[in-house]
RNA sequence: UGGUCUAUGGUGUAACUGGCAACACGUCUGGUUUUGGUCCAGAAGAGUCUAGGUUCGAGCCCUAGUAGACCAACCA
């Protein structure tokens, strides 16, 4: 736990709540006065927006030796579930954080009470008997003052005697609320005598019908947090406004305690992906995905099912940081998060996912051979695993081309590779069927290059390695291949349309492939790296005769990007190497300052885009597409060098482009939405 | 039209009470490699939203703009 002190002295940079609490302790707060919480509503499954505020709570908690409880705010009964609050529980310790206290707001409903008739007594709170809307009516606008409500002024007595009421359930749900007595013209629309208890006869997940009322999140969070004597309460920037009101309701019954202090980050934001529990919630109804931890939903549960570990999920919370802006992170960063971890611990085995049939010519008949090969290079310890080896196997299809371009470094016929801790071999011969599809690839081994074996031709080098499975000994296996969910950058973040509307159709599909023989012994979520393929984890659906796989996340593969160019343009590099500035970013550098220019300065701008984006072709702007979803500036400019690539080259728009322009068409900037209706009419769009 | 918050490479986060803008991901080279993985070495990429001001000196302070986010649920 010491370590922990170690980190400080080696002055890793503080983020600005960590700068809060230095202060705080500087300024004589005592060190074992800190403690912390987090305080999920048990109304839905944590995913991995949450890990955030977890890992901010819970690593402060490391960090500074301090106490973390885990407090379940519920409520309110109508929403909360004993299964959710189950799930919270397994997924926090999954992810291996250890709370102090397991609390619950429900504890404190007495005290709460309690001190609402002394609010009372105090003049500082009172019994409304109006309804809902009546109530929102008053309440103002945010230009706008709003109006006392008529019952503001009731005496205590009726107030008390009302409220005793209330909570003997005399009365219906809606037809009195309490709240406290503020400002009706505060600018700040929390404080406009908002609602501390709502009557709601629904039966509590713990405290079962001891209660018909119930108290409202503001008046409860502050006061519970004083209550587990809480030092700083995090949360999440959209509840900034409800500072003024935290603080206010603390003075109220604030005696001598350790005084709570809310502080506020940006929550998480994941590229292709939404966070909302409410939508999450929808496509477990809906079946779009087959429940909560469905391997493609973002909830802890899918990633675990889907392969992520502990650690990485971890890590990947430290890496993103802890700031007030607005973030959008991209799922890359997750992506290696996990590559890094699992590289270390994964077992390399071979499988072939879209075979294609191999038949080595000189190799003797009917026999067979077991070869050594390394579970894990990057784990010494992991030792070695014997795997069948014929005459007869399955490669992977896309490791063989018949006209290949030197940059190939697979299998095409009168080349040589190497497979896997086997043999090199010699490509001969293709068979195909009538429709030209290749069924069969005939090749030659050299026995003498046996991997392993010391001879001269078992060290020789040759550029690429295969890797198989032998036909006789594979296993066929379900594999689950995943894609994005959404198609869209931020599915969730469109006005007028629908997150529904971006479900990618391919996020799954189903294949049979074929693994090596000892994988017959894997066991549920065990995980391995399937060579040259990427990671891949067992199924909870997967069974000792049909194994079931999920693929966690592909390895990096520099290969797949080069791939679709054409030669001739891989040759042409090296000139541009001064400090000239490339001239799609100089339209990312005119677009970054273009919204904040007054018109005159905007046009000079417009022509540097347009200089520029005429010495480019419309490929390069795709980079531009994805990542201008952040910046209205970087918006309005790709659609200007879109405009002006397209007239330069004489091009109708592609689909991409297209996209694009329907998207940015009605774009929330006024100026984009301009520039891109015109290019929409122009190209009928 | 009000209030509050935010603005640093493509992305995310740093830069101690003003002192040469750093780290990670991503990208690109080169080397090692029986995984086009890993590992190793290196490079490109921002002059900190704009305009003023204070200062010997501003990403940090001040003023005014601009852009984005949040705020009117008997939700949390």
């Amino acid at each position: 736990m010491f370590y922990y002190f170690k980190m400080s002295e080696e002055k890793k940079p503080l983020n600005f709540i960590e700068h809060i609490i230095e202060e705080d302790l500087e300024n004589g707060m005592s060190k074992e006065n800190l403690r912390f919480r987090f305080p999920p509503e048990p109304n839905g499954y944590l995913h991995i927006g949450h890990t955030k505020a977890i890992g901010i709570s819970f690593g402060l908690g490391l960090a500074y030796q301090a106490p973390v409880n885990l407090r379940f705010d519920d409520t309110n009964p109508a929403k909360e579930e004993q299964e959710y609050v189950d799930a919270i529980k397994n997924d926090i310790a999954w992810l291996g954080y250890q709370w102090d206290r397991e609390c619950y707001s429900s504890d404190y409903f007495e005290q709460l009470y309690n001190w609402t008739i002394q609010l009372i007594k105090e003049g500082k709170a009172y019994v409304d008997s109006q309804s809902a809307e009546m109530i929102a009516e008053q309440k103002g606008t945010t230009t706008e003052a709003g109006q006392n409500s008529p019952f503001r002024n009731r005496s205590v007595e009726e107030n008390l005697d009302l409220f005793k009421k209330m909570k003997d359930g005399v009365f219906d749900e809606g037809e009195h609320v309490v709240r406290a007595k503020i400002d009706m013209a505060d600018p700040n629309m929390l404080m406009r005598d908002p609602l501390m208890y709502r009557i709601l006869k629904k039966s509590h997940h713990r405290t079962g019908d001891t209660w018909c009322i119930y108290p409202m999140y503001d008046w409860t969070h502050g006061e519970s947090d004083y209550i587990e004597n809480i030092s700083h309460s995090l949360c999440s920037l959209e509840f900034k406004p409800h500072r003024k009101l935290y603080d206010w309701f603390l003075d109220q019954i604030y005696t001598d305690n350790i005084r709570p202090k809310q502080r506020e980050f940006a929550r998480l934001n994941l590229s292709y992906t939404i966070m909302s529990k409410r939508k999450l919630l929808k496509l477990v109804e809906e079946k779009v995905v087959t429940g909560w931890d469905d391997p493609r939903m973002p909830t802890i549960s899918g990633l675990r099912r889907r392969g992520y570990t502990p650690n990485s999920i971890r890590k990947f919370v430290e890496t993103v940081g802890v700031a007030k802006r607005e973030n959008v992170i991209d799922v890359s960063l997750l992506e290696f998060c996990v590559r890094e971890d699992l590289n270390k611990i994964a077992p390399r085995v071979m499988a072939v996912l879209d075979p294609v049939k191999l038949v080595i010519t000189n190799y003797p008949k009917g026999e067979e051979e077991w070869l050594e090969s390394e579970n894990n290079p990057e784990d010494a310890s992991s030792g070695t695993r014997n795997v069948p080896f014929s005459g007869e196997l399955y490669i992977e299809r896309e490791d063989f081309k018949e006209d290949a371009g030197q940059k190939y470094f697979r299998l095409t016929l009168g080349k040589e590779v190497r497979l896997k801790n086997a043999y090199i071999i010699k490509g001969e011969e293709v068979i195909k069927d009538d429709s030209g599809r290749i069924t069969e690839i005939r090749c030659t081994y050299d026995p003498k290059s046996k991997s392993g074996s010391g001879t001269e031709e078992s060290k020789r080098n040759v550029k690429g390695t295969l890797h198989w499975v032998s036909v006789a000994h594979a296993i066929p296996a379900k594999v689950r291949i995943y894609d994005r969910l959404f198609s869209d950058e931020a599915p969730g973040g469109h006005k007028d349309k629908d997150f529904m509307e971006f479900l990618n159709p391919n996020s799954l599909k189903v294949i049979t492939g074929y693994v090596e023989p000892s994988l017959k012994e894997a066991s549920k979520l065990d995980q391995f790296q399937f060579q040259r393929l990427g990671y891949f984890n067992v199924d909870d659906d997967s069974k000792p005769d049909a194994l079931v796989f999920n693929k966690t996340v592909g390895l990096r593969d520099t290969w797949a990007k080069v791939k679709p160019k054409s030669p001739q343009q891989t040759t042409q590099k090296a000139p541009q190497k001064q400090h000239t500035v490339l001239p799609i970013d100089e339209i990312k550098r005119a677009g970054k300052k273009y919204t904040n220019l007054p018109e005159e300065k905007r046009e000079v701008l417009k022509n540097k885009i347009k200089e520029a984006a005429l010495q480019i072709d419309i490929e390069e702007l795709i980079p531009l597409y994805e990542t201008a979803v952040k910046k209205a500036g970087t918006r309005i400019a790709t659609a200007i060098a879109l405009d002006t690539v397209l007239e330069n080259k004489g091009l109708q728009p592609d689909q991409l482009a297209k996209d694009f322009i329907i998207k940015a068409s009605d774009d929330k900037n006024e100026l984009l939405q301009l520039e891109a209706k015109e290019i929409a009419s122009k190209y009928n769009i």
